[in-house]
DNA sequence: ATGAAAGCGCTAACAT
DNA sequence: ATGTTAGCGCTTTCAT
């Protein structure tokens, strides 16, 4: 075996030394530089290129076996024995290869986590909830982000099972009718949505239909009459589509009538402009809201900029609400009205749910819904009327 | 070949159904299942297992080689022999296994990124620049997060290398003093700083001694002559240490006495406490401030809060000073006036330097500093007089 | 308690 | 243009 060992050794430093051919011929295949020799690979003098369990094995006198017991399941080598490995480690400074870990045992330690962008806070707000129960346990994260482009979320997905992670969290743009989770399922690819709320699939989320009617509930109850939603395109976002079911519920049950959603491309730039052009469609009808549902906070930021420019005034001329309860609201003034989902307990309980499922634990289950809370602000106006009955108290 | 994968499969097939003991006498050795065969596993009809390099061959009648040929460089194969293989990969829904790509490679296509936290928009948004310089290099990204805590840091950096990363994107709470750079370096890891103005060091950063100086000096400009500095513990981050000297800098230029920092510990949850503590300090010196540095906006937002909660006026009673530029800032009323820096051209910079360290084209270079801004707002009270001289024009 | 060896999936050198 | 084969680093089975 030290012939062998010295072989590869010089095989490789001589990789290094920019192929001299003589010695290329002296073994066969040489091949490029592996990325496990990356590093180190140009010190020629003394331990050369990066250590494997090989050379900790030949310093230490024993088999890579013994080097792999000491370091997975200690207690099963002699005490002596382990020391010796252990000195080996440590001055070999030998750094186990997940790779080789990886390709040999049964799982990655790897999570894959997908998700539309990490300028909405809500997302990185969940992203703080999986590490937060990933903690202790050694998965690693790798993190894609999709615009809400389904094509791009299309090659994440692929991009990250080829990459073998043990399992998949994701928020899609439309879960609704995506193709994508039940190939997923089919292939028994442990995974949980994040925010999209399809019943029928494991999901983390509030839910979204109830939690808008709340919301205008308030609205409603606060006096107003004429509310109109606003949100991102649609047809691209199931979560939009619930929620303007929502306000649609909430409307009706009032006996008030649901008008079409004022739809703002979210992707386009241009926030502002789009936003103003909404509004003109608004004072060009017949019709004038005294408040806007906006579909998420980060739009009904964007709204409440482009009202003010407008030189509307909020919550005087035009009463907001948003949805997601981001932190910043409450740093507003007014402070922003919101329906407010628990992002990190979403990512939190995602997390958790995808490695019992790892686990074998569960099957992953169903929808989990998780308790949202319609947050008052001062973005509301209360166009207080006596007619309406008792003023309910809203979580703060 | 047939027979040999016939009894590959066998052995995958058997082991999935509970190790049953007379099968598993058959083959040596019987490994438990590996990461590639997980999914499917439990369906004995028709094709069994995920499919390998293998069994495309198999099913396209040549050999491995062929497929990986026409999987990576298609145009060394004959179109007819490619579009059987295609048609094979397809009808298998073949997936090629990173792992054993990696594990033979010279490049793992992973990229590490360690940042503090995402809770702060700021480094959100560096990811973000980072996807963004990523875009279609096909390169994965591997999140840690560190709560600025050096333990951690160190823990996460290792498992980065263990996972073969082909480079590392890191922020450190202090990199000035930190080793782990110097091993880093010496290992031949290339790597790139984020927000770390460490000079020597290969980084992306403002320059935030002169970015806090400047801001400072607008203070100063706008007539403020008792200016505190609030941030973090000092001792934990370079960039809080350096904004100090920054604010040092401004004071003495002015002749004004700078005073020691009023540090808060950051990860304390406790933040309006600790805000409230640290103005109790205040007020009980002889010494009272018209205007608060805050080394960040975060930390901003917060002593906002707490000086609102204890009924001072902002700017009337105080005026505010942010660092970091965060969108959030230019929402609040009144907006928040801040050193601003450009926290996705970071993260771009950052990447695009490290990919040409990683392809070899450089060696990591040193610090480069990105140009900061400072950002007039609401939170700074122009105490207007008029022996200032020009009130110099801010970008906005 | 330890060692020998197979093999995870893939790529590339060499041979044909 | 295609096939054969070694081997990347590791874990685990079986044998000792």
């Amino acid at each position: 075996m030290k012939c062998c060992l010295a072989a590869r050794k010089t095989r490789v430093v001589y990789a290094t030394l920019r192929h001299a051919d003589a010695v290329m011929k002296t073994s066969y295949p040489l091949p490029r530089i592996p990325v496990c020799k990356r590093f180190h690979l140009l010190e020629i003098k003394g331990d050369i290129s990066v250590p494997d369990i090989r050379d900790v094995a030949q310093r230490a006198g024993c088999s890579i076996a013994t080097v792999s017991r000491a370091l997975n399941s200690p207690r099963q080598v002699r005490p002596q024995t382990l020391a010796r490995v252990q000195a080996a480690v440590a001055e070999l400074k030998f750094r186990p290869n997940a790779i080789g870990r990886q390709l040999r045992g049964e799982r990655t330690g790897l999570i894959g986590v997908m998700l539309p962008t990490l300028g909405n806070p809500v997302f990185a707000d969940c992203i703080e909830g999986i590490e937060a129960a990933l903690g202790g346990t050694g998965q690693r994260l790798v993190l894609v982000t999709t615009r809400y482009d389904p094509e791009r979320e299309r090659n994440a997905i692929e991009t990250l099972l080829q990459q073998r992670v043990d399992g998949l969290l994701l928020t899609l743009a439309d879960a609704e009718s995506n193709p994508l989770l039940d190939d997923l399922a089919a292939e028994r690819v442990p995974f949980q949505l994040l925010y999209n709320d399809a019943q029928i699939r494991p999901a983390v989320s509030v839910d979204n239909r109830l939690a808008a009617a709340d919301g205008v509930k308030m609205l409603i109850d606060a006096g107003h009459r004429d509310i109109a939603m606003i949100s991102g395109a649609l047809h691209a976002s199931d979560r939009a589509k619930r929620r303007y079911l929502g306000y649609c519920d909430a409307m009706t049950m009032a006996g008030l009538s649901p008008r079409p959603a004022l739809e703002i491309d979210f992707n386009a730039g241009a926030r502002a402009a789009h936003v103003r052009e909404a509004l003109a469609q608004r004072t060009d009808a017949a019709w004038c809201p005294t408040a806007l549902f906006c579909s998420n906070d980060l739009l009904a930021l964007g709204v409440m900029r482009a009202l003010r420019e407008s030189g509307l005034r909020i919550p005087d001329d035009m009463s907001i609400l948003g949805f997601d309860g981001l932190a910043f609201g409450e740093l507003l003034s007014p402070t922003l009205a919101t329906v407010s989902q628990p992002s990190v307990d979403i990512g939190r309980h995602a997390a958790l749910r995808l490695l019992d499922q790892i686990a074998g634990r569960t099957d992953g289950g169903r929808a989990l819904i998780l308790p949202h809370a319609v947050r008052m602000g001062g973005t509301v106006k209360c166009r207080a009327r006596a007619g309406a009955g008792v003023t309910p108290d809203y979580v703060a």
